[in-house]
DNA sequence: AAATAAATGTTTGCATACTAATGAATGAGG
DNA sequence: CCTCATTCATTAGTATGCAAACATTTATTT
């Protein structure tokens, strides 16, 4: 029977609803650059200089979506890119200091988007949220 | 202080993952249409003919994304346009007899996939997921 | 060393998603 | 009846996101 489903019930579904809400916050605190950009920024600053690929996987992005935030990034001069000696396929990222301020900048910003998002949630309900999440 | 950020524990990233998971599953189980796509066919089925934009608010969608997955389904012949008549600026969407039959058969498919995708939660613990979701 | 396999990065094509701007049609109020 | 704000649908522009195909380079096998 299809009469027992319910769109609106579903994990699927409330996984996007969630998530809309989640990027309508982001973008009301954060306008210099999007949720996929600042990921790629954040994770920089963590692990310093990386190649374009590995830095995807550490975010968990497709080579090609990757190649695409990396672009946009390097033009807005947040990070460059040069060849690595040892291995010519790989090209090495890293922040420029414009882009490691802004980094810094922003994560104080995305603790506030964070906080903001999970708003209605105790700290507990955080915690099990988190928990949950990670299971999937 | 930067340093106690850490990108992994944020609501937001959590969020990407699991959806990037469920999507995964998703185009496992289903390849006729795109999961943007099933929730319009399955919430055609349940409310019936609609107009384009009541149909795009009714699953939480864009009105220029709702015209791009009405133009890809009418492209399939699952669902039909006609002019509404008393509103002429209103374009009644409704599901062809082809449309109806793989929404119901995909019904099915979709139970699966929502359940695939909580496979390593309790029953108890999906319905705290859906329940912390809906809060955000 | 030659052949094979694997990794890296690029490009193309398709499908979301949102913003902003536009034009047509409608409805409410004066 | 007329104006004006609102609604509906479309279009253009930007940014993800994935699959598939490709060239280059590196690693592994034989």
């Amino acid at each position: 029977m299809a009469n027992d489903y319910r769109l609106d019930d579903q994990v699927g579904y409330k996984l996007r609803l969630a998530t809309q809400r989640h990027l309508e916050i982001f973008s009301q605190h954060m306008s210099d650059v999007t949720p996929t950009q600042f990921s790629i920024l954040a994770r920089l600053y963590e692990v310093g200089e990386t190649s374009q690929n590995q830095l995807g996987r550490l975010v968990a992005m497709d080579a090609a979506t990757t190649k695409g935030v990396i672009s946009r990034l390097l033009e807005k001069q947040l990070v460059e890119a040069r060849a690595d000696p040892n291995d010519l396929r790989r090209r090495q990222i890293s922040l420029t200091d414009a882009g490691r301020e802004l980094t810094i900048a922003s994560i104080e910003k995305a603790k506030k988007i964070s906080a903001e998002t999970v708003v209605h949630l105790t700290e507990r309900d955080v915690q099990r949220l988190l928990a949950l999440l990670d299971k999937i």
